[in-house]
DNA sequence: TTAGGGTTAG
C-alpha cells in the first residue's frame, strides 16, 4: 500500500507540508517528498518508529498547520485517540474550519467527554448555537456519559431562549454544578440576556465566591439590559471588594457611559485604561472610539484609533461611523478609502455606514454602487438592516423609484423598512404617497407601528394639512403612552401648528419635555407661519429663561417668523446674538432669511447691500428672496440684476423664471414677460402649476387653476360668479395686476376666477353646513388678488377661511387676515 | 487539554 493511500481525505500537499516540517525536525531520513510518498506500509511502519511524534504534533500545533497535524495523527494510526483528535477539533475549530472539525469529530469512534465538549465549543465560538445544542443533547441523551464542568459554559451561552435556559439550570442543578463560578457566571449572564437582571442579581448574589469573571457578567448584563445606574454602581462595588476592572469590564461599561452621555466616567475610566495598560486591547480601544463618536468627541475618537497597533473591522467600522453619524461624511470616506488601502474588507455594517455617507454626500454615482455591492454579496437575502439602509440611502438623494424597487425587492420588511419609506416620501414633500405606504402598512398586521412610524407619517399628514388623520394619529400615540416622546410630541405639535389648530399646538407644547431645542423650534416656527412674529420671539426669550441652548434651526424659525412680521429690528438682533452668544456660524439659509426680511418690509438696498456683504458665496435662496421682493415691490431694474445672478447658481428652477415674469406683467411689460418665457422653454422647463386642495369627509379635493373637470364644477363656478357679484357691492374691486396674461378686462377677470384657491374655496362653501370654518391648502403662495377675495368672502359667508400656502397660513375672519396683509 | 464575562447597527 503507498502511503498517500493510508491518508485518504489529506491531500498530498499536506504530505509535503508534512514531509518538510519532518525534514525540519531531523528525525525522518527520507529525502524528498517523492521517495515519502512511494514508501509501502512497512517502510512506514519503520520509519515511523523514528518519528518523535510528540515533538512532531507540537510542532505542527504551534505552527497552526492545523492539517499537518491532522495528516500526521491519521499517518501515524492515532486518529482514534481521543485527546489527539479532539485537539485536532479545537484547532479547525480557531482556524474557522467547523466542518471540517465536526468531520473529525464524526469519525473518531469512541468519544469522550473532553471530544464533545470540543465539539459543542466549536460551534459555540462561531454562534451555531442551535447546533451546539443539538450536540449537547446528542451527547446528554446517547453517550452515557456524565457532563463535567466544562460542558455548561459553553452550552449555557448556546440557549436561544429562555426555556432552553431553564432547562439547562435545572440539570445544573440535578448534577450539582451551580457553584462553578465558570457556570453561574454563565447562567448569571443568561437570565440577563432574556431581560430577568432581577433573577440574574439573585444568582449573582448568592453566589459564594465571586471572581472577576463574575463581577464581569452581572455588569455585563446590567449595561445590556439599559440598568446604566445599576451597572456604574456594581462596578464601584467590585472596586471596593479589590477587585480590579479588566478590559472585559471597561467594554462593557464604556457603551453604558455613552448612552446616558455620562462623559465624566467615560474620561475616568479612559485614565483608568491608561494608568493599567489596557489600550493595547483591540476591544477596549474599540469602545472608546465608539463613546468619544457618540459625545461628538471626533479628536479623542481619532487619537485611539491612531494610537492602535492592531485593527480589526470593527475598529474601522467605529471610525467611519463615528465620522458619518456626526456629519462630516467627506472625512468618514476618507477612512473608508484607508481602510481599503489596509486591505481590509468592508463588512454589512461597513456598507451600513457607506450608504448613509454616500447619501449625505449626495453622491448619486456611488449610491448605484453601494447597492451592486450589496446585491453582489447577497446581503439584501439575509440582513434587513443593509435593505433598509439602502431605502433609506435612496430616499436621501431623492431617488425615490429606486428606493421604492428596493423597498418593494426585500423578502422580509420590519417596522424600520416601513418607517424609512414613509419618512423618504414625506421627506421629498411626496405626502400622498407616504399616506399610501402607511395605508398599506396598516394591511400587514405582523408590523406594530412604534415612535418611528409616528415621527414618519404626522408630516406627512400636515403636509397636506390632514388634521382629522393627525388627530387620529394622536389618538395612537395616547394608546401607546408615547405623548411624553419629544420627537412625536413636536411632529404633533407641528401637525397642529400647520393644520391651522395654532392652541391645540401651544398646549401641547406646554405637556411635552422641553429641555431641547426641538420643541421649542417647532413652536416658533408654528407662530412663524401663523404670521405672529411677537409670539415667536416672545418664546424665544421664554426659551432663554430656561436655559434651553438654541440651535440653527431656532435662528431659521426665529428669522422667518420675523420676516413674516416685518419685525425687521428685532430679526437683526437674533442675527448678531446667534454668532456673538452662542457661536453659531450663519449659513446660507440664514442670509437667506435676513434678505428676505429686509426685501419684504421694502428695504431693496439694504437687501441687495447685506447680499454683497456676505462672506460665504450668496445661493438661489438669497438672489430668489430678492428678486420676490423686487416682485411685491415692483422694482424691474434690480429683480432683472438679482435674476441673473440667480440664473448663474441655479438655472432649473421653473419657479424663478415664473417670479421675473410676474414683475414684467405687473407692469404691463409683455414683450418681458415673454422674453422670459420663452428663455424658460429653451431650458426645458415647464411650470410648476399651481393647485389647491380641501379635505371634506376624509377625502382630498384637488384643483389645478382653471379647472374644469370636477364633477361639481358647474355649480362652483355658478356660486363663484354669485358670491363676486356679492363682495362688489361691498367694495371688492378686481386688480388686474394678478393677472400674468394680456387679455381683455373681462377675460381678465374670468382668469381670476379660476385661481385654484377660489375653487376649492367655493367648492367648501357649497359643500358645508353654514358657518363651518373652511381649510384649504395651496402648493404656491397665495395670489394677492385671492387673498382679498377671500377677506371679503370671510364676510358675506361668515365663516373662517384658513388658508396654507407654500409660506404661511391666513387665517381669515371677518374681513381680515391673521397676515395684516403682510405676507 | 477543554469553559464564563467584552466592542460597531438601519
Amino acid at each position: 500500500m503507498k502511503g498517500s493511500r493510508l491518508v485518504p481525505n489529506c491531500k498530498r500537499r499536506h504530505l509535503s507540508k508534512l514531509f518538510s516540517l519532518f525534514q525540519s525536525h531531523r528525525t525522518l531520513h527520507t529525502a524528498s517528498v517523492t521517495d515519502y510518498l512511494q514508501v509501502t506500509s512497512d517502510d512506514l511502519e519503520n520509519e515511523r518508529k523514528g518519528i518523535d511524534f510528540n515533538a512532531l504534533f507540537k510542532s505542527c500545533t504551534k505552527l497552526q498547520q492545523v492539517k499537518c497535524a491532522h495528516t500526521l495523527v491519521v499517518v501515524s494510526g492515532r486518529f482514534k485517540d481521543n485527546f489527539l483528535s479532539s485537539k485536532i477539533v479545537n484547532l479547525y475549530s480557531q482556524h474557522g474550519d467547523v466542518s471540517l472539525a465536526w468531520w473529525t469529530f464524526h469519525h473518531l469512534p469512541n468519544k469522550d467527554v473532553y471530544t464533545w465538549n470540543s465539539m459543542a465549543f466549536a460551534y459555540v465560538s462561531h454562534g451555531r448555537f442551535r447546533e451546539a445544542l443539538g450536540c449537547f443533547n446528542q451527547f446528554f441523551s446517547t453517550s452515557g456519559l456524565r457532563p463535567d464542568f466544562y460542558t455548561f459554559p459553553p452550552v449555557v451561552k448556546a440557549c436561544g431562549d429562555l426555556l432552553d435556559g431553564k432547562k439547562i439550570h435545572c440539570l445544573v442543578l440535578k448534577l450539582g454544578f451551580e457553584w462553578d463560578v465558570f457556570v453561574a457566571a454563565s447562567l448569571v449572564h443568561m437570565y440577563s440576556r432574556f431581560g430577568l437582571v432581577g433573577d440574574a442579581r439573585k444568582l449573582f448574589d448568592d453566589m459564594p465566591a465571586r471572581d472577576r469573571g463574575s463581577w464581569n457578567a452581572m455588569i455585563s448584563g446590567y449595561c445590556q439590559n439599559g440598568n446604566a445606574a445599576e451597572a456604574l454602581d456594581i462596578a464601584d462595588e467590585m472596586r471596593l471588594e479589590g477587585v480590579k476592572m479588566d478590559a472585559i469590564t471597561v467594554a462593557s461599561v464604556l457603551p453604558v457611559c455613552a448612552q446616558v452621555g455620562d462623559i465624566l466616567s467615560g474620561k475616568l475610566i479612559h485614565l483608568y485604561v491608561i494608568k493599567y495598560g489596557l489600550e493595547f486591547e483591540l476591544f477596549v480601544s474599540n469602545a472608546l472610539i465608539n463613546m468619544y463618536a457618540k459625545f461628538g468627541s471626533l479628536g479623542h475618537a481619532q487619537k485611539v484609533f491612531g494610537q492602535m497597533v492592531v485593527r480589526d473591522i470593527v475598529s474601522w467600522n467605529s471610525i467611519i461611523a463615528a465620522y458619518e453619524q456626526n456629519n462630516n461624511p467627506v472625512s468618514a470616506h476618507l477612512f473608508f478609502h484607508k481602510m481599503q488601502e489596509a486591505r481590509v474588507q468592508p463588512d454589512l455594517l461597513t456598507l451600513v455606514s457607506l450608504a448613509s455617507i454616500v447619501a449625505q454626500l449626495n453622491d448619486h454615482q456611488n449610491s448605484r454602487s453601494v447597492h451592486g455591492f450589496v446585491m453582489r454579496k447577497g446581503w439584501f437575502m439575509e440582513y434587513i438592516i443593509i435593505g433598509n439602509a439602502v431605502v433609506d440611502m435612496y430616499a436621501k438623494i431623492g431617488n425615490l423609484d429606486s428606493a421604492r424597487a428596493v423597498f418593494g425587492g426585500l423578502l422580509i420588511k420590519d417596522v424600520v423598512s416601513w418607517n424609512t419609506m414613509i419618512t423618504g416620501y414625506a421627506q421629498n414633500g411626496l405626502a400622498s404617497e407616504a399616506i399610501e405606504v402607511y395605508l398599506l402598512m396598516g394591511e400587514h398586521e405582523e408590523i406594530i407601528p412604534n415612535q418611528g412610524t409616528w415621527v414618519s407619517i404626522l408630516p406627512a399628514y400636515s403636509h397636506v394639512g390632514a388634521l382629522q388623520q393627525g388627530m387620529r394619529i394622536h389618538g395612537q400615540v395616547i394608546k401607546n403612552c408615547l405623548y411624553s416622546d419629544v420627537f412625536v410630541g413636536t411632529c404633533l405639535i407641528d401637525m397642529y401648528g400647520k393644520c391651522g389648530k395654532l392652541d391645540d399646538a401651544i398646549s401641547l407644547f406646554y405637556q411635552v419635555p422641553r429641555k431641547n431645542s426641538v420643541p421649542w423650534n417647532a413652536m416658533i416656527s408654528c407662530y412663524g407661519v401663523h404670521g405672529d412674529g411677537e409670539k415667536a420671539l416672545e418664546l424665544f426669550r421664554e426659551m432663554r429663561a430656561e436655559r434651553v441652548k438654541p440651535d440653527h434651526i431656532t435662528f431659521v424659525s426665529l428669522l422667518s417668523a420675523c420676516s413674516h412680521s416685518g419685525l425687521v429690528s428685532d430679526a437683526q438682533w437674533c442675527f448678531n446674538m446667534m454668532e456673538e452668544e452662542y457661536g453659531i456660524k450663519p449659513s446660507l439659509k440664514h442670509y437667506g432669511c435676513m434678505v428676505d426680511l429686509f426685501g419684504r418690509a421694502g428695504e431693496l438696498e439694504m437687501a441687495f447691500n447685506f447680499i454683497k456683504k456676505m462672506p460665504i458665496q450668496p445661493d438661489a435662496s438669497a438672489w430668489g428672496a430678492l428678486l420676490n421682493a423686487c416682485r411685491i415691490h415692483g422694482n424691474i431694474e434690480l429683480g432683472k440684476h438679482a435674476s441673473e445672478r440667480l440664473f448663474e447658481v441655479d438655472s432649473e428652477n421653473v419657479g424663478y423664471y415664473v417670479l421675473l415674469s410676474n414683475i414684467y406683467a405687473n407692469v404691463g411689460k409683455w414683450e418681458g414677460v415673454d422674453d422670459v418665457r420663452s428663455l424658460a422653454r429653451d431650458r426645458g422647463l415647464r411650470k410648476n402649476p399651481g393647485w389647491s386642495s380641501i379635505i371634506l369627509n376624509n377625502k382630498v379635493d384637488v384643483f389645478y387653476t382653471g379647472n374644469q373637470t370636477h364633477p361639481k364644477c358647474e355649480e362652483i363656478y355658478r356660486e363663484l360668479r354669485d358670491l363676486t357679484s356679492k363682495i362688489k357691492t361691498i367694495g371688492y374691486v378686481p386688480d388686474f395686476c394678478f393677472v400674468l396674461q394680456d387679455v381683455e378686462e373681462d377675460e381678465k377677470e374670468h382668469i381670476l376666477m379660476g385661481h385654484s384657491e377660489r375653487l376649492a374655496i367655493a367648492y367648501g362653501i357649497i359643500s358645508t353646513f353654514p358657518k363651518t370654518p373652511i381649510r384649504i391648502f395651496k402648493n404656491l403662495r397665495v395670489c394677492g388678488d385671492c387673498h382679498t377675495v377671500t377677506k371679503f368672502l370671510s364676510i358675506i359667508t361668515e365663516r373662517e377661511i384658513i388658508v396654507r400656502d407654500s409660506s404661511r397660513f391666513h387665517h381669515f375672519k371677518g374681513g381680515t387676515c391673521s397676515c395684516g396683509d403682510y405676507w
